[in-house]
RNA sequence: GGGCGAAUAGCUCAGUUGGUUAGAGCGCUACUCUUACAAAGUAGAUGUCGGGGGUUCGAGUCCCUCUUCGCCCA
């Protein structure tokens, strides 16, 4: 042993270590892709972090998984370009600078003005951007960071206004009305997905409104009912249904079949429901069948307060079997009526101001709030004798998400992206497989949603965000808008393709601007056109990303060697929001799809099952799990967890600074800014400290116990790897003689081969966990407990010494390239100090190893290599030594003391087993005494009968009778119970008839193998049981 | 309401086209600081495979159904 390789420490110091070796790979431009046209692309986008706040593990796992493709194919020669990148996330980061400017300053964003926001936000960004890159970086992520996008960068912005100046150019962008969900705080529409809904107590308000002109017989009022009785001011009709009878007839049958079908104990109930429903068709029938009728004379009611006429239409919406059978409509205000209003061609009253308070519309209402319109129109109702009752009821209501206020719906201008044939564009790459999406079971999600071809509603009322380049006028009459048009139409950007002018019936004009222009900004502006306020969904930025990163709309040569990029690994979520999106703009702005794969990884989920939010409270920051196990050991132990069907679940501990006692993470306290230890009752801060008292208190991380597996393969590695180097003393390049290797010899570079073979097979299909798994379960069983163990004897020998160090360098030299990708840090570590020991250590190479291991090359498969036959005769040995070991330890032998056993075998094993003597010797305590067919058992003896072998160990100076009688009696029952199940099955005449024959013939000689060591057991038992108890 | 997924050891998860006695890691028990590693080694205990039907010679695996949970869509 040298002195040098006794320098090595027994634990890899990965927090210094990592930091190091980083740097260097960033000094040598290690992550950097460059065009080579002799060597093969491989390509993947970030899908980029926002910018609203720090990485939790969901994107720890999403990056890692980039990361060890990026790696594998980089060490495949392949030029590996990971374009890292953020995203602006509109309305995500701006709500939480509006709610920090409120929460420290006290101030909203008019205060401020969009110009000062806009650079809060900026400043944001920054800081984030910065926190965010900084945690890749820790994690090992090899991007090039060169080529850092921002999707708001000048760049992005550029391609951005290119694809909305060509879609517009094609008609594919339109305004127009739309019911969207209005926050009212934040004074913007949010998306379907920016909204939640949760149920709150509420009422349901029974309003009469009278009818006007009453014939004889008729009823005098309607009633209708309501959750939201202020919307009344802005209702336009009153809905009945046009077939009362029929419908109700339906509904009715409907719940007599599912009565038939109903478990007993749900039967009541539904057959109370169908006694109510009977009654209605008796009582309440015959006055909606005539209503149904006023409503087709065309009929009206007062709308009361408002004092306004509406008709009384019918409409289907209306459910007879609910409430009075009649409904309010309120086109501008709820989605439904909104329909209801498009098919009965009614006006759309909109009576809110964006602020949330009643506009004109709403009369003597006007200025207040909704809620406090409501109070007093319901008041109002009451005093004028119209309201009937009102019910207590939960409702469930829809919240922002954003500003956790209650969404208003409300009707407004909106810019739409057509769909129709962009979204048949993106249906078609998927079905025509030139995008393949894995796990498959994604792709009907994909295409069920791209089929509705619904348009997409691409403004939002923010600040934060690329504004629509669209300059507009509106005009009383079209032919003044025609003739601003022709003058526009005129100057010469629009011949040279600048700019694109449509109308907007009746009398808008709107002109979209190519580039970032001011001049010509400018003199539209002069014509007394106003750019549009709105600024783009921030996703239309994102949909463009695998080639605004590459220099689109430039020709450029990156994007012509790196486009179509070759996968893009993200999480379920935004498979429509995102991926369909990326497809559609690509296909739309290059002609191609951006990925050929798409790889859909699980979800990290808390304790309780739910995903990892930072909103929510449970996010977990990578860089406290990093500094407590390491980079290597977060990597490797979120790909040990990425399985094809089940997301993660990961219940989580703060540590605590004082006494490293781990608290769990619960509900409640995971919000909390401040949490006492269970144990020493000190207190400690989280995340969530906000105020000095809580941040002047020590911080704790937020760790997992499920990284100790990780963290202790990294530490199996290092010392396995430091073993090795402290054996090479003397390393030379003795020629090997293939057909001569001893046994242990082929059978690890067996192994070697198979399991670089299915790391290449699983990694290409996205299962890191089988490849994990795979390189796990070498690394451990195959190359520690068996391979260096029985490498410990020969070293000692001179004459085996030389062929066994080359083979040790070459395994650990291929074990370490297998698992970089996985866990980058430890291994270039490792590869480093091994450079020092031994520089030609690769059997099959002709070259020296490279100085990294980042650029060393992928193992490939050596097909000659993997012998079945090799790897089932050291199953032979592998067995031994379990049988003996397991005597051992029954026996309660002292580990230091030797014992002799003999084997009855068949020579061919004899001949196998004799040379691996010294190994039974060292790794068993054993001492083979007698081999061979016609061995005769020790007089006192533990006996196991492995497969074609009958083991004994000597036990005359060690038999424990009782031990080993319990042991026997054990073994012999289980015998019993699996003879006799065999015996059942075989004489079943069916299972005979009809099963394969291979399968019974493999019964048969489990029975026969079973029923003989059912007769040594019992032999072995009776002499026990007449030897002397000591 | 529709779709997708999940339910297997105390915990977290594997389990290929149905085919011997259902596996791993952690945790647990016993013994070992044996000169790479106690973050280790050796041995061991632990399961009505969510419930109920069905198909089959044979079901954790296929079919039906119920229960519970998660996600997406409406």
């Amino acid at each position: 042993m040298t002195t040098e390789s006794i320098d090595i420490p027994n634990r890899f110091d990965f927090s210094e270590t990592s930091q190091t070796i980083y740097q260097q790979w960033l000094d040598a431009g290690c992550f950097n892709a460059d065009i080579d046209p002799s060597k093969k692309p491989f390509t993947i986008v970030i899908p980029p972090p926002n910018v609203t706040g720090a990485l939790h593990l969901g994107h720890a796992l999403n990056n890692t998984l980039q990361d060890i493709q990026i790696r594998k194919h980089r060490m495949m020669g392949e030029v590996a370009l990971w374009m890292p990148g953020t995203d602006h996330a509109g309305i995500a980061t701006q709500a939480v600078v509006e709610r920090r400017l409120k929460e420290l300053e006290n101030k909203t964003r008019h205060d401020l003005g969009r110009e000062k926001l806009v650079e809060r936000i900026w400043e944001w960004k920054d800081q984030y951007e910065t926190r965010i890159l900084g945690q890749l970086k820790r994690m090992g992520c090899s991007c090039d960071w060169r080529r850092t996008r921002f999707t708001l960068d000048p760049m992005c912005a550029r391609a951005v206004r290119s694809t909305f100046y060509d879609l517009f150019s094609k008609g594919r962008i339109y305004r127009g009305k739309r019911l969207v969900n209005w926050d009212t705080y934040l004074q913007t529409a949010v998306s379907d997905d920016e909204v939640f809904t949760e149920t709150v107590s509420g009422n349901f308000w029974h309003f009469r409104y009278p009818v006007l002109n009453p014939a004889a017989g008729e009823p005098q009022h309607v009633v209708v009912a309501t959750t939201r009785p202020e919307t009344m001011l802005g209702d336009t009709a009153v809905a009945v249904h046009p077939e009362p009878r029929a419908a109700l007839e339906k509904v009715r049958a409907a719940l007599q079949e599912k009565i038939a079908e109903a478990a007993a104990k749900d039967k009541p109930a539904l057959e109370s429901q169908l006694e109510e429903l009977e009654k209605r068709q008796q009582e309440i029938l015959p006055a909606l069948e005539r209503l149904a009728a006023m409503a087709r004379a065309g009929r009206k009611l007062r709308l009361p307060l408002a004092e306004r006429e509406i008709p009384l239409v019918v409409d289907t919406w209306a459910k007879p079997e609910l409430g009075s059978g009649c409904v309010k409509i309120t086109p501008a205000h709820d989605p439904n009526d909104y329909e209801v209003a498009k098919r009965c061609d009614l006006p759309m009253l909109n009576i809110m101001n964006t602020d949330g308070t009643i506009n004109e519309h709403g009369g003597r209402y006007a200025g207040l709030t909704m809620s406090k319109a409501r109070e007093r129109v319901v008041a109002d109702m009451d005093s004028l004798g119209f309201l009937e009752r009102v019910e207590d009821r939960e409702i469930d209501l829809k919240h922002s998400d954003r500003s956790k206020t209650p969404i208003e719906p409300f009707l407004a201008d909106q810019w739409f992206v057509a769909m129709a044939e962009l979204a048949q564009s993106a249906i078609d790459a998927v079905k025509d497989h030139k995008v393949k999406i894995y796990p498959e079971r994604y792709t009907s999600g994909y295409v069920d949603w791209l089929s509705e071809k619904r348009d997409w509603p691409v403004g939002r009322q923010l600040w934060w965000g690329h504004q629509i380049p669209i300059w507009s006028k509106t005009f009383e009459t079209t032919a003044e808008a025609n003739s601003l048009k022709f003058q526009i139409e005129a100057m010469p950007a629009r011949a040279a393709g600048l700019l694109s002018v449509t109308i907007e019936e009746p009398s808008t004009l709107h002109v979209c601007v190519k580039d970032d222009d001011s001049n010509l900004e400018g003199s539209l502006e002069s014509l007394g056109l106003v750019r549009q306020a709105d600024v783009l969904d921030t996703w239309f930025s994102s949909a463009l990303w695998p080639h605004s990163t590459l220099g689109w709309p430039e020709q450029t040569e990156d994007l012509k060697y790196f486009y179509p990029t070759s996968t893009l690994i993200t999480s379920r979520d935004i498979i429509t929001l995102w991926v369909a999106r990326m497809v559609l703009m690509g296909l739309n702005n290059v002609g191609d799809v951006p990925f050929r794969e798409v790889y859909i990884h699980p979800k990290i989920l808390d304790a309780y099952g739910e995903t990892m939010s930072k909103s929510k409270g449970n996010g977990v920051d990578p860089i406290d799990v990093i500094d407590k196990f390491g980079a290597d050991a977060l990597r490797f132990g979120l790909a040990w967890l990425t399985t094809e069907t089940q997301d993660v679940r990961m219940p989580v501990q703060y540590e605590c600074p004082h006494c490293q006692s781990l608290v769990n993470q619960t509900k409640e306290n995971r919000v909390r800014p401040k949490v006492t230890c269970d144990k020493c009752k000190k207190p400690f801060s989280t995340q969530w400290a906000e105020s000095a008292e809580d941040k002047a208190l020590p911080r704790a991380p937020v760790v997992s116990e499920r990284f100790e597996v990780s963290r202790n393969f990294v530490n199996k590695l290092w010392n396995a790897s430091r073993f090795v180097m402290m054996n090479l003393q003397g390393y030379s390049d003795v020629p090997v003689d293939w057909d001569a290797l001893p046994l242990e010899d082929q059978w690890i570079l067996s192994r070697i081969a198979s399991v670089t073979q299915a790391m290449d097979r699983e990694l290409d299909r996205y299962a890191y966990a089988e490849a994990a798994r795979a390189i796990y379960d070498f690394a451990w069983d195959d190359f520690c407990s068996y391979y260096v163990e029985m490498a410990k004897p020969r070293l000692q020998d001179p004459a085996a010494r030389p062929l066994v160090q080359r083979v040790l360098a070459h395994c650990l030299d291929q074990m370490l390239r297998l698992l970089h990708p996985m866990m980058p840090f430890v291994t270039e570590a490792i590869w480093q100090q091994l450079g020092r020991f031994v520089k030609n250590r690769d059997l099959f190479a002709s070259s020296p190893a490279s100085p990294w291991i980042i650029h060393a090359p992928w193992p490939h498969v050596n097909q000659q290599f993997i012998r079945p036959h090799v790897e089932s005769q050291f199953a032979h040995f592998a067995a031994l030594i379990g049988a003996i070991r397991e005597i051992r330890s029954r026996q309660n032998i002292a580990p230091k003391q030797r014992v002799q056993f003999s084997v009855r075998c068949q020579s061919g094993i004899e001949q196998l087993l004799r040379p691996m003597a010294p190994f039974l010797e060292s790794m068993a305590g054993a001492q083979g005494t007698e081999w061979g067919p016609s061995v005769s058992p020790p007089e006192v003896n533990a006996h196991i009968a492995i497969d074609q072998m009958d083991v004994y160990v000597d036990l005359s100076q060690f038999l424990d009778i009782g031990a080993e009688i319990a042991r026997n009696e054990k073994l012999l029952a289980n015998l019993v119970k699996q003879i006799q199940g065999k015996e059942g099955r075989l004489s079943n005449e069916a299972f005979v008839g009809k099963a394969p024959p291979d399968i019974i013939e493999k019964e048969r000689a489990a029975l026969s193998e079973l029923i003989s060591q059912r007769a040594n057991t019992e032999q072995a038992l009776e002499r026990l049981r007449q030897m002397p108890r000591a």
